[in-house]
This record gives C-alpha cells, sequence and structure tokens, in this order.
DNA sequence: GTCTATAATTCGATAGAC
DNA sequence: GTCTATCGAATTATAGAC
C-alpha cells in the first residue's frame, strides 16, 4: 500500500466524519450531539473522531461556518431585490452542501459560541450587502430587520417546523416575505 | 410552628426554586441548565429540587408555558392591527412575569418537547387570532407569516442579541415591522 | 489506522441522618 | 424540611494493544 492509498483511505474516514456531523449537529444542535451518535452514524469508532479532530468542540467549530454567497445586489433590478433575497436565502438553506446555517441557528439558542458566529454573519455578509443597496444611512437597522425576517422564516420553516411554513409552497413565501424585504432594503 | 408557618417557609422555598430555575432556563436553554445551577441561584440544596418538583423534566414543563393574552383584535383599528400586535408582543416578551416564551424560544432549536410547546401556542392561541380579523380564507399562512416575523424579531433582539435590534427604540420597531404584520394580517 | 478498555467529569437522582 | 453523601448513568477524552 502505498502512500496514496493510505490518504485516500484517511481521507475517505474523514470525510465520513463529517457528513456524520454536519447531520447529527444539524438535527439536534450542539448540546444534544454526543460523540457517539456521531460515529455510529458514521459507522466508525468514537475514538477515531478525537484523533481526527481533537475534540467535540474542535469539530463543531470546523462545521459552524456559514457562507452566505450573496449575489451583488446592485446588480439586480431595484424592484426584485426583496424577491431576490428570499428565494437567495431559502436557495441557501436548502443545499445540502451548506448546512453551516443549520448548524449554527439550531446551536446558537443555547450556545454563546455558535451565536457569536451568527453575529459575525449578519456584521460580515448581511450589513455589507444591504449597504451597497440602499446607501449607508440606517444600514445597520434595516439588515437588522431583513434579518429578523429571514431568520425567522427560517426558524419557523426548517427548524421548529410550524405547520402552515413547511407545507406553504416556496413561490408563495418568496412573493409574500418579498415584499416585506424589498420595503426593508428600499423603503418602499 | 403552627400549619400556616411552616406552609409559608415551604412555599417561600418553592418560590426560590421557580424564580431561579426560570432564570436559568431563560438564559442558558434546557439542555445547559443544569439543576446545580438552578439550586446555586436560588441558595439552597439541590436534592431539595428534585424534593419539590420530583425531576428536572417535570420542573421545566411546570415553567415552559406561554399564555400569549392576545387582545380582541375584532376590537381594534383595522388599520392599527399591526402595529398593535407588534406593541403587544413586544410587551409580553418584556414582562419579568412571563419568562415562559424566552425559555421555550431558547430551549426549542434543540428540544423537540419545547418545540410541540410553540407549535401549541400558534395553534391555539396565534392562528386564532389572526383568523378572527382577516377571515378564515388563507388563515393558516397568514398567521405562519406572522409567526416568522416575531419571532425571528425576538430571536434576533432577545436570544441572539444581534447589535442593531438590541439598540434600536421600540418605537421603531413598532412602526417597521407593525406595517409588515398588517399587510400579512390584513393583505394591506 | 483502528479498536478495546478505561480514566476523569459531570449530571440527575436517591438514601438517610439530623 | 434540609442537607450530606453517594449512586448510577452518560459524556468527553486518553492510553495502549493490535
Amino acid at each position: 500500500m502505498n502512500k496514496a492509498e493510505r490518504q485516500t483511505k484517511s481521507d475517505r474516514t474523514r470525510a465520513a466524519i463529517i457528513a456524520a456531523a454536519q447531520a447529527v449537529f444539524a438535527a439536534h444542535g450542539y448540546e444534544r450531539a454526543t460523540v457517539r451518535d456521531i460515529a455510529v452514524r458514521a459507522a466508525i469508532d468514537p475514538a477515531m473522531i478525537i484523533r481526527y479532530f481533537g475534540s467535540k468542540d474542535e469539530l463543531f467549530t470546523r462545521l459552524a461556518v456559514f457562507d452566505l454567497k450573496l449575489p451583488d445586489l446592485s446588480a439586480v433590478d431595484s424592484n426584485q431585490i426583496g424577491e431576490a433575497l428570499v428565494r437567495h436565502f431559502l436557495s441557501q438553506w436548502e443545499d445540502g452542501a451548506n448546512s453551516g446555517l443549520t448548524i449554527l441557528l439550531r446551536s446558537a439558542a443555547s450556545n454563546e459560541y455558535a451565536a457569536e458566529k451568527l453575529r459575525a454573519v449578519f456584521v460580515e455578509q448581511v450589513m455589507p450587502g444591504i449597504a451597497s443597496v440602499g446607501g449607508r444611512a440606517g444600514a445597520a437597522e434595516r439588515a437588522g430587520l431583513v434579518s429578523s425576517q429571514l431568520l425567522g422564516l427560517a426558524l419557523c420553516r426548517y427548524v421548529l417546523k410550524l405547520p402552515p411554513l413547511v407545507t406553504m409552497h416556496r413561490e408563495s413565501i418568496i412573493k409574500q416575505v418579498g415584499k416585506t424585504i424589498q420595503r426593508y432594503v428600499t423603503g418602499r
């Protein structure tokens, strides 16, 4: 067995741990997720997780990241910014490869590290995007209002699973919530 | 010492446990709150908590209740319903005696019992109130949208403590979010 | 690289003295 | 009614055999 093959096997184990940890953290949040749960799901030994990632905390830190991937809003038709933002947000949320937001939101209510990470996402990603459209004046407040609606939507639809929001059609949500975001961003 | 005095002392201990438990559950959520933490804050022995309430679960169940105390919306000026709802919601949230909502929201993301309780609040308190105003048609969806904005607001302002929403003046929030709720409830 | 065995904590809960 | 002492279970993390 040469070095490349050993690396391949090691990488497979590492990938299995990451995939399992994403699923378990996203399903139960930081506190409820256990190293053993993750190990069972990855079909490996719990000790391997510590060996590969050092600790549960380090593993969580590695997965509790989120890139909103906001498009350049100044290039969007200014009457469509609300709907475009909601559509983009829902897509990012439902993108399985971007599970960081689910993990963060599930954990943030009872985990200060996750809460701080969410605040950082707001300051570094949401605020600048909003400011680039409606100007600097009151950008922080407008971004805050936008975040309250979008995070609330995600909380109700994906975490709490509030019946009407779970079953509500994607396009209906985009239309209704889009109007709200449009007003928060542009004032109209 | 007569019976009334013994009861008084017992009641004081019980009240101290409840007050401490509300504070700790509201601050850290169900998973992170420990019986020992509550005992320290109440300045009593941990064993007393079990003796008085049976288990941590039973104590939590007793505190994880929330009465939104929605006013009769059909009596409110139909153009003022949005602002009235936001104002009422913020007041209820900031009412120290009504800590159930904080406790529920802090716990619901990683605790299925708390999530179920929040869904029940929605079905039993929010839905009927919304339906009493805009009529039955689409009442569930409209109530869902209202909940997403109000819970998102509470999440950002009181739990995540997102800077702009924490410092934002109460009346500004009522005005801005009020317009959103108004449209969700009445369609205009 | 992997797993067995176990250390070291922490937690909820109980038993029993006072 | 209250507290001391402790149990038993669950958890993260480590040591070391294979």
